[in-house]
DNA sequence: TTGTACGCGTTATCAT
DNA sequence: ATGATAACGCGTACAA
């Protein structure tokens, strides 16, 4: 590997010129400038970043921690991160795989020195803590963090708000025994949409507390396995909540292989908006998330606390999920509907065919 | 941030001596060890790897250059390799946001001097020529890589063989009349994809060229636009193969708003075993892709590279897919279904329609 | 077993 | 406009 040094030889200047020629440009004569740009390049030169981040203290690295999540949700929000980091020049050092906060201390010790700031998502209680205690190293932005830190900026998605607005429009819809396929206990977006189910609940003077909720993961099977549980619970609901799509779609599932209708029998709302969400059987209503704008949105806040320097206020942003009306949730009033013969075929008239973010030329249908 | 200097002075020792203890364990006195450990817990210090690696030349971090992907390929992909990096204490430089192949000679060398070496997907020619660059300065372990390149090492889905048991799997259940919902062009998996489509035409001795080939580009809406192409084209196809899932499902979508029953009019199959496939309706029948497994490997293919210094030779994996049957390929001869007319709405008729009884540690629905 | 001193490749501060 | 040189924080021969 070439060095500013044989650089500088072979164009007959000292390490100071050439180091010039890739920090102030300005100082330095436009033909040596030149002349040393062609030589470096035939040297095939790029300067050493170590070296380089030694005495600037700076890497134009950022930290990416992240829990163990998996699905649409992990890759758009990683597509989103990326996106506006490498638009900036930037690079991101990225570790997704811990469990508990022992292992996350470790990992975000190894990251120090090799970032200019950590984005980072702080589901529980546990991880809020290193949270805190990078704070005192580097920058950190927070994602949809379980509960303000001192000193650490933050955007979130209003995961309550989101899920009120589901289960107020199924209410809006007739249905007053709605149920819920929840997301991990220790999940805090999790967390947030049973409460914001709840708190939807209550302000139309129905009981949370009598609602069913049934556990689940996040994933297709549990959603799948709520479906018996909730066919069986009597009364039996008329409407579902499930915490996110991938659920909500394997309940899709479920309700069909018992035989029962949606949303004709029972209505399905689901959360994310995954891109195949539109093109479920029914059209899965859902409420969509910005997940890939989620991680641009701490990108852009990182790099402006990272110019602003240290003295800059704590940010905040929260980014509000929007309900998609498809079809899965239906429009009828569910007293006046008659438990349907199963499977009866309705010609469906689609109104999206939702083309994913970062589209550059999207193609309409 | 403290400095070794800094715990050197605490512990009233040399440098050298805080050094030996963060590297050669043996040569210091298990005293003086725990004492420096102390006190450098108490300082909160941390070796500067920018620092380290100057004098080490070692990194203990890779970079990963993806092409723009999405959805669930990808975030298993980055799973994958997360998982393995993470365990063997490396770290990860993510950058997937490129295009042209001036953005990824651009970012390959903002990455050198940052990594110990290159996982790289290069998909298409023009990548392969960065990868032959970076590979003078680095190990490279190639991901379905387009062709060999000397001294790249790489591991691969045989994408040929997995469309070719897909399309044989058609052929076997009768269907002489298959069409195919390609990838994007210049995709590498697309394009072995429709090789390995027309092999399994060739080998039961149908004509390739007769068959049609609808342009896609992995996504879901490319799949449903090409549900319409595909029943208007005559004679109309009893059987779609599409090069992915998502596209797969997007047809699904299609067909069903067209009043074509799955498999009974059409039989569908996918590629890659998304976790939603088996939760479609019906469930869909696709090449099972270990994405996860395709990073990981190539993980524990660059760790041994950087073990086995320069002179090991070349390695190369192939990983071979394997066809997930389901229902949406149907068991019946085509043979015998009747022609539909365009447009009109049909019931399908479901011959599951009564509800299985569930297992609760079924897998599959 | 421990300490001294040099070098890793750069940037930045002085000079010139 | 350019050059010499002192940091930057650490690893490691070599010396003790």
């Amino acid at each position: 590997m070439a060095t500013i040094r044989d650089v500088a030889r072979a164009a007959g200047v000292s390490i100071a010129t050439v180091s010039r020629v890739y920090n102030n440009q300005t100082l330095v004569n436009p033909q040596t400038a030149q002349h040393i740009l062609k030589i470096a390049g035939d040297l095939d030169y790029v300067p050493n970043p170590a070296a380089r981040s030694l005495t600037t203290r700076r890497t134009h690295t950022f930290g990416v921690l992240l829990p163990d999540l998996f699905g649409e949700f992990y890759s758009e929000l990683i597509r989103g991160i990326d996106l506006i980091a490498h638009r900036n020049g930037f690079q991101i050092l990225l570790s997704s795989f811990f469990r508990n906060s022992e292992d996350l201390v470790m990992t975000s010790k190894a990251m120090l020195g090799r970032i200019d700031g950590v984005i980072m998502m702080a589901t529980d209680e546990r991880s809020i803590n290193t949270a805190a205690k990078v704070r005192k190293k580097v920058p950190v932005v927070l994602l949809n963090p379980c509960k303000m830190i001192e000193g650490c900026h933050a955007v979130a998605v209003d995961n309550v708000r989101g899920a009120k607005d589901a289960v107020s429009h199924l209410i809006g819809l007739g249905h007053r025994n709605i149920a819920m396929v929840a997301g991990p206990e220790e999940n805090i977006d999790a967390r947030d949409r049973l409460t914001g189910f709840r708190q939807g609940l209550t302000e139309a003077g129905l009981d949370p507390g009598a609602a069913l909720v049934v556990p689940g993961d996040f994933r297709e099977l549990a959603g799948y396995k709520a479906g018996a549980t909730i066919l069986r619970h009597k009364p039996r609901p008329t409407a579902v909540f499930a915490a996110n799509d991938g659920m909500a779609i394997g309940l899709l599932a479920s309700l069909r292989e018992w035989g029962f209708g949606v949303p004709d029998d029972i209505a399905v709302v689901g959360f994310d908006d995954v891109a195949l969400a539109g093109f479920m059987n029914p059209p899965l209503t859902t409420v969509h998330v910005d997940a890939s704008g989620l991680g641009g949105h701490a990108v852009e806040m990182m790099l402006e606390v990272l110019a602003g320097g240290a003295d800059s206020e704590t940010r905040r942003i929260v980014l509000s999920p929007s309900l998609k009306i498809r079809q899965s949730c239906g429009t009828l009033d569910p007293a006046q509907l008659v438990r349907r013969p199963l499977m009866e075929p309705r010609p469906s008239n689609r109104d999206d065919a939702t083309p994913r973010l970062q589209g550059e030329e999207e193609v309409q249908p």
